[in-house]
DNA sequence: ATGATAGGACAATTAC
DNA sequence: GTAATTGTCCTAT
């Protein structure tokens, strides 16, 4: 808290933009002007103003600028020149006749400033990079390159390492380069603190500050050399994005933030500013345990890992060791090893948190949304989770819960953060103007303190990794959640249509906002009575509501503080990514505003086909622009490391580009690019995707060679995104919508959509049957070949049935309506791999029973393998339909998954679909007589069958008054 | 070297 | 050829 008190002194940052050319022959990078923007009293304890940092006297900038090679500056340039450093009393633009030259100036201006912070957008990933190579390949003595940073050096260091990952910031050789200097990479910054759609600078710059910025791209600048003007226009340009990258830096109050975050965690705020979060927790979590006297553990290099860890064995093995660490080790190298290798490869290490099944729809009435605040830190403290508490076992198990009082140093930590965050939150209430902005600062960055601390368990580089720790913190998160499900759904009786990792959503079905509010207070008072720290709160209420799959939901929110402001809320649905298409997200959008508008269906569904039919019309005549089409893509590796470049479009173009000299386009860069044809001359397109990708520069450049492949926009990009968004919607369907995009319909049936998925409330059609709406979701029935093991799914009845009344079967209707039900696996259209009418009978009377037999032992039935439902019937009971989502009563073996959810609802649909099948195939005047006989008589028995389960259950129902009995009064045998 | 897992959608690849 | 698997990307929490 005394850095609150203190003064902190101001600092000189320079923000510094290079302006290269592309070398063909070596394929690098050559600096012809370098810009620099200095600002000499920059706070670092309060955010800044415009106001505050743009003062005359407190900046100052300068351009050096060199001639390319073998050629002359333009008439006037220099004469500009000197007028203009005369008038500005300094050098403000310093013309040089060759690269060395420019590097010397450049080194002497930089250190004149001496600055302490160097900025600059990718300075980090361009900037420095090209700064270095270009002074060691022009032999800058090192008396000079070294000013670039405090220390004196004579031995220029290894500056690549060969790896350009991701994200990756400077290299170490290039951060020692600097030693004495911070380094603020606005791209990486805003990477960490924003989301953008693009992290270019010019993107950034229309986004965050308003301005438009000129991107000028190396091939650009030889041109630029003709004449004065272009010259100065290129100064103009170079200065401008240093400006920028200042502005940026102070906008998104990068210092205060990042020294904010160094001053809680106690690490260095270069690596803060380089974005380590890791190391910031690992350095909090080093100075509490010394703090209170703990053995910290070692830290170990990637590399050396394995190795090190191998000694350890053996010094424990040969020590006698301390059991409990020698035991653990193994378990833990084995993860570490497996994390290592599996984090790119496979899947996760262990298991995170509960999503719900979300009970998917269109809701018109006020929903809900209530979640817990910080979950993970506050389990962290409600259960006491520490490396000092909680007992590790050697075999991997999870641990149990610790027992004792004590509380750990996590939680003791958290407690402290969560504490200084209070009280930071109730000055910043009666503050007012800078310290209010320096209070706000600082109660952000112990947030996020607090809630990086659990992601740093889980990640298997870090010092602290303790897998078991996160495994333990995501298991009661899990638990919590489920529990506080069933509190609401079975104590408050009121309905959760979904939750993820922290949340619920609960449907109210009312119309009273102040109603619903005062549902929330008591769901509230309710969960929060059971926990110490956790707290859940209402985050939200929603008017309406549109569910459509796992993190994937749009709402109309309404504000919470009275007034009758709303907002539509989206989440992981198409158009909130990046990676569609401009018009492909306002299309969606629209439809969406339509849905939730509250219009009747029938309306909802005429404005979205009539805007359709619209859009298509329009793109067909050209007045779509250009911007729309536009993809865009990010690279993860750089695109040379892409084995197949071919299939990917953006790697292609980004390929291009580089072979272009496009600085920023190497790993973690986004593409934008247009998916079109190239026109030949027979008129028609050449084809294949990858031919297909064209840069929208290019496009502009040379419009009349390309053509966007709107065909492939309607159907790549706006059908997919509408038909997901109107599934719900009765009364269209995605053959319609792609009928009313111009597109062949029956390419777009609804067939092959979520056949595999289980949950019977789906709204999607399943396989079974595209016309009837009564067998949605249910089960489809599946048909084992009579002459092999494989099993295969009966066809879509309504296409049987309608290749019964094709006049081109003719007569031999019937045998092809036979030929249809066979084995696609076995080779030859034999009998023996036809499943016969006798056959069929059976084996539907064989799935009806299977499935009537599940639907009572279902309710026993858990997903979990290990988990042996016969001997726990006594326990179950039949649920109603309203009931979905009960836990298997053998919790926790089975690890509190949900038991298969079938209701009578479910069954009804099921065996009436059995029905349907069995009446299809059966009432055909066509079957012969021959075929019919055996047939008629395993289809008495199925009918009894199911008439007798129908029967029972009414039975049940009778018997008891809430419409569920205990199992155990039950002699079902079926 | 540079917090976590869960999940959906799509394209490419592999298995049958 | 088609179903299942794998890999990649981007989001939610």
């Amino acid at each position: 808290m005394t850095s609150n008190t203190l003064e902190v002194p101001p600092v000189v940052v320079a923000a510094v933009n290079l302006k290269t050319i592309i070398n063909e022959k070596h394929n690098v990078h050559e600096i012809v002007s370098a810009s620099v923007i200095c600002c000499h009293q920059v706070k670092i304890d309060t955010p800044m103003r415009s106001e505050d940092w743009q003062k005359r006297g407190t900046i100052s900038h300068f351009t050096v600028m060199r001639k390319l090679e073998g050629s002359i500056f333009p008439i006037g340039l220099t004469k500009e020149a000197s007028d203009r450093n005369q008038k500005a009393g300094s050098n403000v633009l310093a013309l040089e006749s060759s690269e060395r030259a420019l590097l010397n100036r450049l080194m002497i201006e930089l250190s004149k400033l001496d600055c302490d912070v160097l900025v600059g957008h990718n300075i980090s990933g361009f900037d420095l990079d090209v700064l270095l190579h270009r002074a060691q390949t022009c032999k800058v003595p090192s008396s000079m390159w070294s000013k670039i940073g405090r220390l004196r050096r004579s031995v220029m260091p290894r500056l690549t390492k060969g790896n350009t990952l991701y994200g990756s910031g400077a290299s170490p050789g290039i951060m020692s380069c600097i030693a004495g200097r911070l380094l603020c990479d606005t791209y990486l910054c805003s990477r960490d603190l924003l989301r953008e759609v693009s992290y270019s600078l010019t993107q950034l710059a229309e986004t965050q500050l308003k301005k438009d910025r000129r991107e000028v791209s190396p091939h650009d600048i030889p041109p630029m050399f003709q004449s004065a003007g272009t010259l100065l226009k290129l100064v103009e340009y170079g200065e401008t994005d240093a400006w920028l990258s200042l502005e940026l830096m102070f906008h998104l109050s990068v210092l205060p933030l990042t020294r904010q975050l160094t001053n809680i965690s106690g690490n260095l705020w270069g690596k803060t500013l380089q974005g380590a979060r890791a190391q910031r927790v690992e350095y909090l979590l080093l100075h509490s345990f010394h703090a209170k006297k703990f053995i910290i553990p070692d830290k170990f290099a990637a590399r050396n890992k394995e190795l090190n860890s191998a000694k350890r064995k053996l010094n424990a093995d040969t020590e006698g060791g301390n059991a409990a660490d020698g035991a653990a080790d193994p378990s833990i190298d084995d993860e570490v090893h497996h994390g290592d290798q599996g984090k790119a490869r496979k899947g996760p290490s262990y298991a995170g948190g509960l999503v719900l099944e979300p009970k998917k729809g269109l809701y018109d009435k006020y929903i809900l949304l209530l979640d817990f605040n910080s979950l993970y830190p506050s389990i962290i403290q409600e259960f006491n989770i520490c490396f000092t508490t909680v007992e590790r076992s050697s075999d991997g198990n999870l641990p149990n819960l610790p027992t004792s009082k004590a509380s750990g140093v996590l939680p003791e930590l958290l407690k402290s953060l969560v504490e200084r965050r209070r009280m930071v939150k109730s000055w910043l209430k009666t503050a007012s103007g800078l310290k209010r902005q320096q209070f706000d600062i600082q109660q952000q960055a112990l947030k996020l303190t607090a809630n990086s601390m659990y992601g740093c368990l889980g990640f298997s580089n870090s010092r602290f990794f303790a897998k078991p720790l996160a495994e333990l913190i995501t298991l009661q998160g899990r638990e919590i959640l489920q529990n506080t499900v069933d509190l609401v759904q079975n104590n408050l009786n009121l309905e959760v249509i979904y939750g993820d990792t922290d949340s619920i959503m609960i449907y109210t079905g009312l119309d009273d906002i102040s109603k619903a509010k005062a549902i929330a207070g008591k769901v509230i008072q309710e969960v929060n009575k059971k926990y110490r720290c956790l707290e859940i709160d209402l985050d939200g209420v929603y008017k309406r509501m549109l569910l459509l799959k796992k993190k994937k939901y749009a709402a109309i929110k309404v504000a919470l503080d009275g007034s009758l402001r709303e907002n539509i809320e989206r989440k992981g649905l198409d158009m909130v990514r990046r990676d569609w298409s401009m018009l492909s997200k306002e299309i969606g959008d629209f439809c969406l505003n339509q849905i939730l508008s509250g219009g009747t269906c029938d309306d909802v569904i005429e404005s979205i086909h009539n805007s359709l039919v619209q859009v298509q019309a329009q793109m067909k005549s050209g007045q779509i622009e250009l911007e729309k089409y536009i993809i865009t893509k990010s690279l993860t590796k750089a695109p040379e490391d892409y084995p197949d470049a071919k299939n990917q479009p953006h790697v292609q173009v980004a390929l291009r580009l580089k072979q272009n000299g496009f600085s920023g386009c190497s790993a973690g860069d986004t593409v934008p690019y247009i998916i079109c044809s190239q026109q030949d001359s027979d008129n028609t397109h050449s084809g294949g995707i990858a031919q297909r990708a064209r840069h929208p520069d290019e496009l502009k450049r040379d419009p009349n060679k390309w053509m966007i492949d709107i065909e492939y926009y309607l159907s790549q990009q706006i059908h997919p995104v509408v038909s997901r968004l109107c599934a719900s919607i009765e009364g269209t369907s995605p053959a319609r919508l792609a009928e009313c995009l111009g597109l062949d319909s029956s390419k777009f049936q609804s067939r092959s959509i979520g056949s595999s998925n289980e949950d019977t409330s789906t709204m999607l059609l399943s396989v079974i049957d595209d016309e009837d709406e009564r067998y949605r979701g249910c089960e489809p029935l599946r048909l084992s070949c009579p002459s092999c093991t494989n099993t295969f799914e009966c066809p879509a009845v309504s296409s049987l049935i309608a290749s019964l009344s094709d006049p081109n079967e003719g007569k031999d209707a019937t045998v092809n309506f036979w030929r249809r039900m066979r084995c696609p696996r076995c080779p030859d259209d034999t009998d023996e791999c036809r499943v016969s009418p006798a056959v069929l009978a059976n084996q539907i009377k064989r799935q009806a029973d299977n499935f009537i037999n599940r639907y009572y032992k279902g309710l026993l039935m858990c997903d979990d393998e290990g988990c042996k439902y016969s001997t726990h019937i006594v326990n179950l009971r039949v649920m109603g339909d309203s009931e979905r989502g009960t836990i298997c009563p053998n919790y926790p073996q089975c690890n509190g998954r949900l038991v298969r959810q079938y209701t009578e609802a479910d069954l009804y649909r099921q065996l009436s679909y059995f029905c349907y099948v069995l009446d299809a195939t059966r009432c055909l005047d066509k079957l012969d007589q021959k075929m019919r006989l055996p047939f008629e008589k395993e289809f008495a028995v199925l009918n009894q069958t199911i008439s007798s389960a129908f029967l029972e259950i009414q039975r049940i129902r009778d018997r008891c008054a809430f419409g569920w009995v205990q199992l155990t009064d039950l002699a079902v045998s079926i």
